[in-house]
DNA sequence: ATATTATGATAGTATTACTATTATTTTTAT
DNA sequence: ATAAAAATAATAGTAATACTATCATAATAT
């Protein structure tokens, strides 16, 4: 990534925060260490309480940004995601193959992001530690079917319907294009966390990332021939 | 699920519990009310006090069955696991066709649990939406490996590697059985969900059970020949 | 120079997630 | 049948969490 992306900014639902971290210097403090300390002490750990000490700033004043710890998290989550659907938009719209351009969709959703892009304050490759081992906890909630209402989730769903169409174009008849298109980010996710706490439940480690395994899981269910 | 099932009960790992559930009345009465508060409310807002209480017992009490929430899920996943393995290794023992026998398999671990076999004092289908919303919350967390090494997810692995040997049995070329077999397990859990909570994620819905979709997706996987 | 807004400090509350102690009831062993 | 042991219940207490509320101070905008 580069120059380019200096300019662009990830929009996220206004109702997910109080006052937009990104219009201020305490804001946006606030959002960096939120990444350091959940990615080090895991979400259950991570307090406003712990985070205002660690920014060298408030309890009182975190709760000005965001109501709860909570509503951070689909903040951080929602813009990875955005961060991803940017990626995927970028790299696939001048691909006129079909076939190559889910290909390349599928090697961006499932790549393990290896490099910060410097883009902004924001750390991808622990932020995308992050997603991997928390993502799942947004939404396995009680809350989730007002939440969805509120529309806290639309980044994700936006990215899901993107991969679902791409699936399309490369198979009209196929029946479960949206089924495979969340059964791809959702068992990225999943594979990389069993390569990093459960070896003997996956086939990827080191050098085999899910992403051939998810190609060829793609590609052979679109081009199967068993139900002719 | 008949007769046979009630001479037939779970082991779980004991250093799961402090005192094991099965051996009391109270105990009893902690794993199925758990799973109808849980079930109600959600893993976050149950605690020890509200189950003692609706036991009509006393939150210490509680704690001498189980160190705390976090274990008390670990108990019921790893039931509900050893139920569903249970099933797996009774309904395709006879099955001498590789093929029919791993169809079966993911006919057995991706449909909806309708029946409560009442075998036990456990409500199955309760307990299969608590896995549904709550199992993630099991293993993503800072003490996964620890755990881990402690052998609490011992039925959930020998699940994943009885559906990956059966994968093999049909096509021993396959690259990635484990995968194959981890994506099934997980990602019918998460079908059923978006199914409950983000329809516009899924091709499943009712009569559209997970089964078909994951039925075609490991036939086309095992029988591609993209790679030829 | 003053009003506004943002931040910081402090205090307080209800709930959670326990631990510890003691009392009471139930079970079991003799 | 009785004593000892084990299980359960009741009560109290603690540190931490997840906040809310209030007031003071600092930065900025007009």
């Amino acid at each position: 990534m580069d120059q380019l992306l200096q300019s662009v900014t990830i929009r996220i639902n206004e109702k997910i925060f109080i006052k937009d971290p990104e219009s201020s210097d305490l804001g946006k403090r606030i959002i960096e260490e939120s990444i350091n300390m959940i990615g080090r002490m895991g979400f259950e750990s991570f307090t406003f309480k712990k985070l205002g000490t660690q920014i060298g700033s408030n309890e009182s004043s975190v709760y000005r940004y965001f109501e709860n710890k909570h509503k951070l998290l689909l903040y951080l989550t929602s813009w990875y995601w955005g961060w991803l659907e940017y990626q995927l938009v970028f790299f696939t719209n001048n691909i006129a193959d079909p076939k190559q351009k889910l290909e390349k969709a599928i090697r961006i959703v499932t790549k393990t992001t290896e490099e910060d892009s410097e883009f902004s304050h924001i750390n991808e490759i622990l932020l995308n530690k992050i997603v991997i081992n928390e993502y799942s906890k947004s939404y396995l909630t009680k809350e989730v079917d007002t939440e969805n209402k509120e529309g806290y989730f639309v980044i994700y769903k936006r990215l899901v319907n993107r991969m679902s169409s791409m699936i399309k174009e490369v198979n009209e008849a196929y029946e479960y294009p949206l089924s495979l298109a969340s059964t791809v980010l959702e068992g990225s996710l999943h594979q990389h966390f069993l390569k990093d706490h459960f070896t003997s439940l996956t086939d990827c480690r080191e050098n085999v990332d899910p992403t051939e395994y998810f190609t060829q899981l793609v590609f052979s269910a679109l081009t199967s021939n068993i139900n002719d």
